[in-house]
DNA sequence: CAGTTTTGTGCAGTCACTGCAAAAAGACAG
DNA sequence: CTGTCTTTTTGCAGTGACTGCACAAAACTG
């Protein structure tokens, strides 16, 4: 049967990637995303409680009641469940970009597309556990930083294809890195302002900045 | 004899740490820089030969024929040898900043600023191998990054002072990232540019695409 | 139920990194 | 030169992240 949605299913596959065939109701398919998701709770939880330093791999997989070994099926780093991003996020955004209106500045497709995905982000359970953490632990910035990278290297793909260049652009390239960092600083901002402000209002604001090529602010 | 000018002299400090009372011309400040160079020299080499992962720290220590402890005196890890800015480098920047024409915009002095850092480090014996290394092995940005973070830091509070507002404030936080930001892209243009492109060129155009509020070039 | 594929686990091993205490070596006064 | 103090190097023992491998357990399929 060469004709198979699957033309290789003999290679054996590791729980974290989630086979693209591999139908939605399956008992494996919940218990992966259970065994997942509970070992990224209990480490956030853990992290927050105790400091990410005191907490070991075998504390968290205790918590979740896995095998220590499970923990690195699902996650390559310890700390890489303070990553914010679905790994589909991270995939779906040079076509979300691509899919924007074609005459939108690639600035502002840019902050369209991650203000979706910031959306999505902070629907996730663990997402104010994960910004705390990383608020009160700067360090772990390094062990996330990867991410981050990917989301950018996805966002300048798109603008890219939009764009009709190359992913090498420098003007490309740079539109999607001051994105990346506009994102970053508005977090940050949002993080210590008001409770009641927007991260939507945060994050609009910062763009607006860059579109004004980041002049100084009017005095009053 | 509390009249010295070491009030504490009693403290053991680390080789790391060249205390700030220490005179240049003394042996012992000649070999701790001996010692720190030959490390990072070995290191960076090794990494560029047979790749950083294939390097064990007691693979630098012999080449370098020190103690594998004596390594983590000068490096908090392994990656840490290609870093590109002096720690100095990382201290000097605020003051940089403030030292710069009181009517210049800040995102004009931090390219001025950045470009001379920039300058510091590519006169570094090891930079070229640091940068190829770098270029290489995208993963090891994360052991780095850190760093980077510093100078971000360093170039913040050198703008906030500068401009009389906080480090929090979040047009000079924006300005400081996306000037991080702009280095990161310029050098990796560069890197991948015709050889005799200069660096200062491409990080004068990518500012200068800053300053344009990241408006999409002119098509002809 | 029997066979196949995927997921969980145990085990052994490598290596980065740390604290501690003692040895080695430079600095300095007399 | 000698003894003393300070700084740097080193050895040692330990922790813990992470990996490869082989096998057990569980889920899917017909």
């Amino acid at each position: 049967m060469a004709g198979s949605a699957h033309p290789a299913p003999t290679a054996t596959e590791h729980p974290a990637d989630t086979g693209v065939g591999t139908r939605p109701g399956g008992l494996r398919e919940r218990k992966k995303r259970a065994t997942r998701q509970a070992l990224q709770r209990s480490a956030v939880t853990l992290f927050r409680e105790h400091g990410p330093n005191a907490v070991t791999v075998e504390d968290i997989c205790a918590h979740a009641e896995v095998s220590p070994r499970t923990f690195f099926n699902y996650f390559t780093s310890k700390e890489e469940v303070l990553v914010p991003w679905a790994p589909e996020t991270i995939t779906n955004t040079s076509g979300r970009v691509v899919s924007r209106p074609s005459e939108e500045a690639p600035l502002d497709s840019a902050q369209a597309v991650l203000g979706e995905a910031l959306d999505t982000a902070m629907s996730g359970e663990v997402w104010r556990d994960q910004a705390l953490v990383l608020r009160d632990h700067p360090e772990l910035i390094e062990r996330v930083v990867t991410s981050f990278r990917a989301l950018e290297s996805s966002l300048v793909e798109g603008l890219a294809r939009k764009t009709d260049t190359s992913p090498e652009d420098p003007y490309v390239r740079l539109v999607g890195a001051s994105a990346i960092t506009a994102l970053r600083v508005a977090v940050q901002t949002w993080q210590e302002s008001e409770p009641d402000e927007r991260l939507r209002d945060c994050l609009e604001e910062t763009f607006e900045r860059l579109r004004h090529g980041l002049r100084p602010p009017h005095r009053h």
